[in-house]
DNA sequence: CATGAATGAGAGTTCATTCAT
DNA sequence: GATGAATGAACTCTCATTCAT
């Protein structure tokens, strides 16, 4: 596959990508792709067999692309609280967007496909998340501007919350006052009082 | 609709229960049901139009019987930190059991139909819990078996962890051992330290 | 099943034989017997899965009819050289209407599907042929009319050339007076020559 | 079309022959040689236009290559009846190998294409064969070897019982006991007795 | 009420064939 | 000559939904 293939194949991972944000996993359909690249059936089996596929290497692009975004968000100087919040803030600026999101197309993946710890992407996600989490609590700690006594759990704990209100979001629905809430809460348990 | 007519659409909505719960929301054609109720195609649309229709029903069904068993367990006499402790374990027993649930079908459910807020099951069950656990908390916080600085935001957070945790099952997996880490880690921060 | 769903089937079956009495085994296609059929896509699925199936009965149905037929055109008092002769006769007629014959379709289905031996429907036709023809030889000799050394082995010769008729006639094609000459051969060898 | 291309073009249909052995001829796709050859879709189409005329190529070169193998293996100072015996066993062995040839993709070829006498090799082939045994046991019947009324009749009668030995292989499957029981049957019938 | 045959839309998939490079 | 991306037709198969009985 030459140099031109691969500028194709990325385009159909990026223009399936909004399908798959408009209408989750399970609904889409290999014509709903064709459709929406304005190829024809034949040429989308050249690059892909399945939704399935696709849907893979739209994580997998996915992946690499965030991590790079929030890495670049990080200002210079900025304390280890700082981080954390501007980690919170970010992820609810995720959780507030329901419609431009891969959320629903994510969980409807994983439902169906029981996939391997090695390759699961958003267990490994989640994992790496825990472990900067802990490490900026850490950093707090020894900064003395936050309080902790068990940071991995409560790296942990955090992540669950966001979970909880990622899935609630996409379900019975979510405010922003009720994210505001919880990030507080989660804030509020941490910072050292006096 | 006669009586028997009445026990026939009971006997659907069981049978389509288990389907659901074996396949989720999404993969359930009409079919699959008529074939597990081993009824004609047309006798099941005598009782509903489609899955969305019967899953609906499924759900008012589940909720009630949800609701007494519940209320069953509860051995009089118990303190509110032993009914709390109560609750988590059988949240806990939810949890873990990720094959015969209902779980991954409501999620779908929910993804697919935006549903107004009065008639949303899983919301007013998510609210409905909330206000038993902080009246909860407020009873063992009077009785000065636990300590709580604000009731209601403890108790969303509660239901937001163990939602973190339920979404989890179904898509990264996860142990015993974590659920018995969150929780505990719950009701650490609740119990009355010296 | 009911009555009725008999007789579609049945329906079905003769005009799939029709389909392919025209264009073979291999290139007919569930369209192509839809179409002949006149019925929709589902309808057909109704009853059979695939064109294997429906080939499969279609020669089942095809044997039972053949049995009969050969059976009811000999007349009482014949001889066994008579009986020979008529079976002869009968073979040839076969041999020469190219067209309106499942031939070329039985050879594709079972060069692409090996059959084991109870199954196999042509193997069974041979062997009984074989049988038959041997019985008529030993009746000849015993009445005098005709001369065999070894029966059985005759009669197996016999039923190769007229498989090397059938196949030679699909694919070369031949003429009356090939098959003549060659029935005629066989016969030739078997009259009690004084 | 320089040396190279003859080169090419002479590959392309060794490969072609190995896939016809494989699958027969209906079933072999432009992509199946394609993906046999490792060339490009379109490379193929600079050399044949079908699959039809690719085995219309591949059976030339078998013939040219048929008639001289058989020749090759006559030994000098042979007796008709011995170049009879080892045409037979010859027959024989490709009768036997029922996977490494090229039998059913030339029914298969034969039954969906009607060709012309001039150019139907398969015709050309059994008549030469007819003719050479013809020849055969007419010196045969002069040295005295053999005993024989029509040869002409007899040798159509031989090719006739091979050609359904033939089809017979590959259908209902042949034991080599089988082959032998018929060849010996054949020459039992010329050898002068007494 | 209940049945199940029938329809037709639509998804998946494979290839022959073309054509710009 | 050679490549291989691209197209579109054709097939298989499955269901939701209807309707005569």
């Amino acid at each position: 596959m030459g140099d031109k293939s691969l500028q194709k194949r990325q385009y159909i991972l990026e223009t399936a990508r909004e399908v798959f944000m408009e209408k989750g996993y399970k609904d889409v359909t290999m014509k709903d792709i064709v459709d929406a690249c304005e190829i024809s059936r034949g040429g989308l089996y050249l690059y892909f067999n399945s939704t399935k596929e696709i849907f893979q290497d739209v994580l997998k692009m996915e992946q690499q692309e965030t991590d790079d975004v929030f890495a670049s968000t990080i200002p210079k100087n900025a304390t280890a609280a700082d981080i954390l919040a501007l980690f919170l803030k970010e992820q609810k600026k995720e959780l507030l967007k329901s419609k431009k999101t891969l959320t629903i197309a994510i969980y409807e993946f994983y439902f169906q496909n029981k996939v391997p710890k090695k390759e699961h992407l958003i267990r490994q996600q989640f994992e790496g998340a825990v472990k900067i989490i802990e490490q900026l609590i850490a950093d707090g700690v020894a900064s003395g501007e936050l309080y902790c006594e068990d940071c991995l759990q409560t790296a942990r704990n955090i992540m669950f919350v966001i979970e909880g209100l990622k899935i609630s979001a996409q379900t019975m629905g979510i405010t922003e006052e009720m994210v505001n809430r919880e990030l507080l809460y989660i804030m509020s348990g941490l910072v050292a009082d006096e």
